[in-house]
DNA sequence: TCTGGGGTCCTAGGACCC
DNA sequence: TCTGGGGTCCTAGGACCC
């Protein structure tokens, strides 16, 4: 086998946690967990490597986290600062080569000319720490599959090369839960069959493996020798935009989730304008007490962006669902999305409509979610400032 | 006094079409 | 009087990832 690319995976290391510690140097060497209000159900997002050492992880929650580490600092998660820094971190990656995937905020993965991969992660972590002071973990191998457990195995903070030739000395004796697409479920089914390791995989008979992991087997029988033909997708397009809120507390009370769908709605609606986009589908989501989970989903032929329609469909969808209170979460996600262009003619009753939503996204943009994100009746009274507004500056 | 939010992809059955 | 097979879209649910 020939390859014609080093592939780098680049992951910032406790990337919400080491921002915070690095904006505010008083957090330094302290155990910190960024995440939700314990007592609203909310859970650990990052935590950096000192509150590690006490058990805590990503998704624990934040009240578990904080019995485990009592005197642990929890910071809300400031998103737009992370979001910055991200794409500063992103320049540099570009600096170095311009196909990347990113993967997420604090990921991304490169190709670089075959043989230079180590040295490009060298320059690229000195880069980052130079400019940015953040560590950074990078892998490096041939493919996704191997530079992504080069990078697990390099963190923190360090560089790490897994090639073809050291599969059988690394990656075998790691547990199947590393391959991609291998979460709890999927391991624990395999771990019934006696499949632990990766070793135990790769001399798994193929056909007896199809029986429990279905299509799955072949691509997992691949990453288990380390073969991985997994392309990277330098170009990320969209499929689907989404809202949810879990409540503090089970709600009983319709008018509530009325009101809250609502206002999901309308950051729907405005996401979707200001990415220019628009949605065929509409799903509702909802999560009740022990945590099952029902969608109620419909399509339109038209797509839509505006947050009155995207309202009465999930409204529409909720009295389908015949569901009962109480309700844990409420979301709803928006799909089939399509570049907004301006082909039909439009009603003049949508022409009016179309005045409004200008107006109310700008103050959106400008005062943030929480100017109108407070529920039914704030929204109406800004509508009607809107119109007076938008009356105001038509003259 | 456990268990977020925002995503992606896959499966499977039914409708519909050729 | 019989009833294939492929393709696509829609919907519901589930696993997984960061």
């Amino acid at each position: 086998m020939s390859y014609s690319y080093d592939i780098l995976l680049c992951d910032l290391d406790a990337f919400f946690a080491s921002v915070e510690q690095r904006d505010n140097p008083k957090l330094k060497g302290k155990p910190i967990i960024i995440g939700g209000d314990p007592d609203y159900r909310g859970v650990v997002s990052t935590c950096s490597y000192e509150a590690r050492q006490y058990g805590i992880r990503a998704a624990l929650p934040t009240k578990k986290a904080l019995q485990l580490c009592p005197k642990a600092l929890l910071l809300p998660a400031r998103m737009p600062r992370y979001k910055k820094v991200s794409l500063q971190v992103m320049d540099i990656l570009e600096r170095f080569t311009p196909d990347i995937e990113r993967v997420s905020i604090d990921e991304a993965y490169l190709a670089v000319k075959r043989g230079t991969g180590l040295e490009t992660a060298r320059r690229i972590r000195f880069a980052v720490k130079k400019e940015l002071n953040l560590p950074l973990s990078i892998g490096v191998s041939v493919n996704k599959l191997l530079s992504k457990i080069a990078c697990s195995l390099a963190k923190p903070d360090n560089i790490k090369a897994l090639w073809p030739h050291a599969v059988e000395k690394s990656l075998w004796p790691l547990s199947i839960g590393v391959l991609p697409g291998v979460g709890p479920v999927t391991e624990k089914k395999l771990n019934k069959f006696g499949i632990k390791t990766v070793a135990d995989l790769a001399f798994f008979p193929g056909d007896a493996l199809k029986n429990i992991v279905g299509n799955y087997a072949a691509d997992l029988k691949e990453y288990s020798w380390g073969y991985d033909n997994r392309k990277l997708e330098l170009k990320h397009k969209q499929k689907s935009i989404s809202e949810e809120i879990t409540f503090p507390r089970d709600i009983y009370d319709q008018e509530i989730i009325m009101d809250i769908l609502f206002d999901l709605a309308a950051e729907l609606g405005y996401r979707l304008r200001s990415k220019g986009l628009r949605a065929r589908t509409i799903a509702l989501k909802l999560k009740f007490p022990d945590l099952t989970i029902k969608t109620k989903t419909t399509s339109f032929p038209e797509a839509i962006d505006d947050d009155e329609k995207i309202y009465d469909t999930a409204t529409t969808l909720f009295n389908h669902c015949c569901s009962k209170p109480p309700w844990r979460l409420i979301g709803i996600s928006t799909s089939g999305l399509q570049k907004w262009e301006q082909l039909a003619l439009f009603s003049a009753e949508s022409q009016k409509k179309d005045k409004i939503k200008p107006v109310l996204d700008l103050l959106r943009q400008k005062y943030g979610k929480n100017a109108i994100f407070k529920g039914r009746r704030l929204l109406l009274l800004l509508k009607k400032d809107a119109l007076m507004i938008s009356s105001k500056q038509n003259k």
